[in-house]
RNA sequence: GCGCCCGUAGCUCAACUGGACAGAGCAUCGGCCUUCUAAGCCGGCGGUUGAAGGUUCGAGUCCUUCCGGGCGCGCCA
C-alpha cells in the first residue's frame, strides 16, 4: 500500500469538494516532527487561484476529508499547511516486511546498461552504468514490471579490425588471449606505428561486416574470451546480467543497410562529404553548424549512429517496450538526444518513452578520474580485488570470533557491497568521489551501517530461540520509537514507486538508511527480549530485517546473519 | 564560440521536483557499555545554498546576466 498515494487520493477528493476541483495535494513527508508524519500543502496554492484564505481553504479539506482509520490527527499549521499523523493501528496493519504492490501490471521495461567494450577488459568506468542498470531492473521487477535486460556490448567496428588483425599475425591459438590488456595494448601500438598493419586492420573491418567466414572465426575467438571476462565480473558483483541478455552491436549489422535505405526514403538523410547524414537543425555545434548524425561513412561502414537506431527499432518493435532507459554516461547526451529526435521522425519509437539517464565520472580523492592501486589502472577486477581485501582487514579487525570461511563471506558482502553503495547512495547526475578511507570507514550512510543493522535483528532472534518466520500478526505500537520505525516500514512502497518514476536509485538508498536508523534508535530506547511488549516488538523486527534485506538486495547488496 | 551538466557546513553528500526554521555522515568537542553486537546511541560546534537581479503568498529548486569547474560539438564508441 501506498500510503503518500491514499492520502493524496483522499485529500484531492475533499479539496475537490471544498471546491477546488483538480487541484493537486501535493503530499510528502512532514519537513518537522511536530508536523506530524506526512504534510499536504495543495491548499496553498489551490487557495490563491480561486482567491479564497488558504488557511480557510485547508480547513474545508481538513474538515471534509474522509481518512478514517488512515489518520490519528489531521489539522491546518502555519498558513494553510495540511499536517497528518498516521493512526499506529494503520501503520501496524500495513506492514508488509519488504513484500510490495506490483504497481508495473506488467508493462513492459527494456533497460540498457553495463555495455562494456569487449575490446578490452572491463575498467572502472562501467561499474555506474552495470549497478545503477542491476538496481533498476531489480526495483522494476519488483514493482510489477517486465523487464528486458539488454546488455548492449561493443563488440563491433573499428577496434576489432586491429585486435583481429593482430590475432591474425599472431595466429588463432594465441596464448597472448590470455592477457586481453596486453593483446589490446600491442595492437593499438602497432596500428599508430606500422601503416602496413593499420592498411590490413582496416580491411578486416570490411571483411567483418562483410561477413567473411574466416575473419567472423577470429572475432568470434576474441569476443568469447572478452565476454568470459565480464562474466566473471559480474558474477563477482552479483549483477544479474547473463549471456542471454547479451545482444551486442554486431547484432544489428544486418539491419543497418536497411536503416539507412529506410531513411532515404523517409527522406530523413542527405549525403555529406561522401557520408550519409540526417542533419536536425536543433543540435548546432562548432560556428553555429548543424552537428550531423552520420548513418553510413563515406566508405560506407557504419556507425553507433545506426546501430542504436536499429536497436530503437528492436526495442520498441520487436520487443513491444513501453519504455526504454539507457543508463550511459553523460558524455553521450547529445548523441541520444539527436538519436531520440532521430528515431521520432523516422517513427522508430512507436509511441515508447525513450530516456537517456546519464551519470556523472567517478573521481579519486584527488579530483580526478578514479585509478585503483593496481599499477594506476582501471580495470574493474583490481578495483573488486582490492575492497574485499580491505573488508576482510577490517572484519577481522572488528569482529576476530569469525570464522575463516564466515569471513570470506563478510568480507565479500561488505567490500562489494560498500562499493555498490557508496555509488548508489549518490544522486547519478554529477561526477563523484570514489574514496576507499570515506566508504571503508563504514560509519554513517554506508552499506556495512545497514548490514550490521541486519544482523543485530539477526542476534536477536537467535539469542531469543525465535524463528523469524512464525511471527506473524499485527503488533500493538506503544511508543513513539515504534511508531517512527514503523512509519519508515510503511514508506517502503513509496520510495520504489519514486525510484521506479526518477531512475535515481538514490533514493533508496536514503531509505534504507534512515530506516536503519530508525530501527536503531529504537533498539536503544526499547528492550525486546525481555519485555512485556516482547512479541509486538519482536515483529517490528521482523519487519525490519525482512525490509533491510529486501531492500539492500534490490540494490544488489547481500546481508549477513553475523558480523 | 555554441550546447549540456555541476557549484549547498572545513570534507563527502541529501533536500521526494516551488513549501514551514536547508538536513545527514566524516572531522572536531562532550556524554552513554556488569542486560538484546559501541561497525551503535544522545548532544554541542559548524550555512548570505558561487554572485547579482527577477517571477511568486513562498525559491537551494523556476527565469536572466555574470563568476568558477567538468563534459560534448563530422566519418571512434
Amino acid at each position: 500500500m501506498n500510503v503518500k498515494t491514499l492520502l493524496g487520493e483522499r485529500l484531492q477528493a475533499a479539496l475537490a469538494q471544498a471546491g477546488a476541483a483538480g487541484a493537486p495535494p501535493i503530499v510528502g513527508p512532514a519537513t518537522r516532527p511536530e508536523f506530524g508524519d506526512y504534510q499536504a500543502n495543495g491548499a496553498l496554492a489551490a487557495a490563491k487561484r480561486l482567491s479564497t484564505s488558504p488557511w480557510e481553504l485547508a480547513q474545508r479539506v481538513v474538515d471534509g476529508a474522509d481518512l478514517t482509520g488512515i489518520a490519528a490527527r489531521c489539522e491546518v499549521t502555519g498558513p494553510g499547511f495540511i499536517s497528518l499523523t498516521i493512526a499506529d493501528e494503520y501503520l501496524a496493519q500495513t506492514l508488509r516486511g519488504g513484500r510490495l504492490d506490483p504497481v508495473g501490471g506488467g508493462s513492459r521495461v527494456v533497460i540498457d546498461y553495463s555495455h562494456p567494450n569487449l575490446a578490452k577488459e572491463m575498467q572502472v568506468h562501467h561499474l555506474r552504468s552495470t549497478i545503477i542498470g542491476d538496481a533498476m531492473a531489480r526495483v522494476l521487477e519488483a514493482l510489477g514490471y517486465d523487464v528486458v535486460r539488454q546488455n548492449h556490448v561493443g563488440d563491433w567496428g573499428t577496434n576489432f579490425g586491429r585486435l583481429v588483425a593482430h590475432l591474425n599475425d599472431t595466429g588463432e591459438d594465441s596464448e597472448a588471449l590470455g592477457d586481453l590488456e596486453r593483446f589490446y595494448t600491442e595492437a593499438s601500438e602497432r596500428f599508430a606505428n606500422d601503416p602496413a598493419f593499420a592498411e590490413r586492420a582496416r580491411q578486416v573491418v570490411v571483411d567483418l561486416q562483410g561477413g567473411d567466414p574466416q575473419t567472423l572465426i577470429r572475432w568470434q575467438r576474441y569476443i568469447d574470451i572478452s565476454m568470459s571476462h565480464c562474466q566473471a565480473v559480474y558474477d563477482r558483483l552479483g549483477v544479474g546480467l547473463r549471456p542471454e541478455h547479451v545482444r551486442g552491436e554486431s547484432a544489428y549489422n544486418d539491419d543497418l543497410d536497411g536503416i539507412a535505405a529506410d531513411l532515404e526514403a523517409k527522406g530523413l538523410v542527405t549525403e555529406s562529404d561522401g557520408a550519409l547524414c540526417a542533419f536536425l537543425d536543433e543540435f548546432k555545434g562548432k560556428d553555429g553548424k548543424v552537428v550531423p548524425i552520420i548513418v553510413r561513412k563515406s566508405d560506407g561502414g557504419y556507425v553507433y549512429h545506426s546501430t542504436d537506431l536499429a536497436a530503437v527499432r528492436h526495442r520498441t518493435g520487436t520487443l513491444k517496450a513501453a519504455r526504454v532507459l539507457y543508463i550511459v554516461d553523460a558524455r553521450q547526451s547529445l548523441h541520444f538526444r539527436q538519436l531520440f529526435a532521430l528515431a521520432e521522425r523516422a517513427s522508430y519509437a512507436a509511441g515508447a518513452s525513450l530516456e537517456h539517464h546519464p551519470f556523472g565520472m567517478m573521481l579519486g580523492a584527488d579530483g580526478r578520474p578514479f585509478k585503483t592501486r593496481a599499477g594506476g589502472g582501471t580495470r574493474l577486477l583490481d578495483l573488486l580485488d582490492e575492497a574485499t581485501e580491505r573488508a576482510r582487514r577490517l572484519v577481522q579487525t572488528k569482529n576476530p570470533a569469525l570464522e575463516a570461511d564466515e569471513v570470506d563471506r563478510v568480507a565479500h558482502a561488505v567490500g562489494i557491497g560498500a562499493v555498490k553503495y557508496a555509488d548508489l547512495s549518490k544522486s547519478r547526475t554529477g561526477d563523484y568521489v570514489f574514496d576507499w578511507d570515506a566508504m571503508m570507514s563504514f560509519e554513517g550512510n554506508t552499506a556495512p551501517y545497514l548490514q550490521y543493522a541486519y544482523a543485530r535483528i539477526q542476534s536477536l532472534f537467535q539469542r531469543g530461540r525465535v524463528e523469524a518466520g512464525s511471527l506473524t500478526g499485527t503488533p500493538t505500537i506503544r511508543e513513539p520509537v515504534e511508531h517512527a520505525l514503523a512509519l519508515q516500514l510503511v514508506r517502503f512502497q513509496e520510495t520504489l514507486e519514486q525510484v521506479a518514476a526518477t531512475v535515481m536509485p538514490h533514493h533508496l538508498c536514503t531509505y534504507l538508511y534512515d530506516l536503519a536508523a530508525a530501527f536503531m534508535r529504537f533498539y536503544e530506547t526499547c528492550p525486546v527480549l525481555d519485555s512485556d511488549a516482547r512479541d509486538d516488538r519482536l515483529l517490528l523486527c521482523r519487519h525490519t530485517a525482512d525490509t533491510l534485506s529486501r531492500g539492500l538486495g534490490l540494490l544488489g547488496i547481500e546481508t549477513v546473519e553475523r558480523m
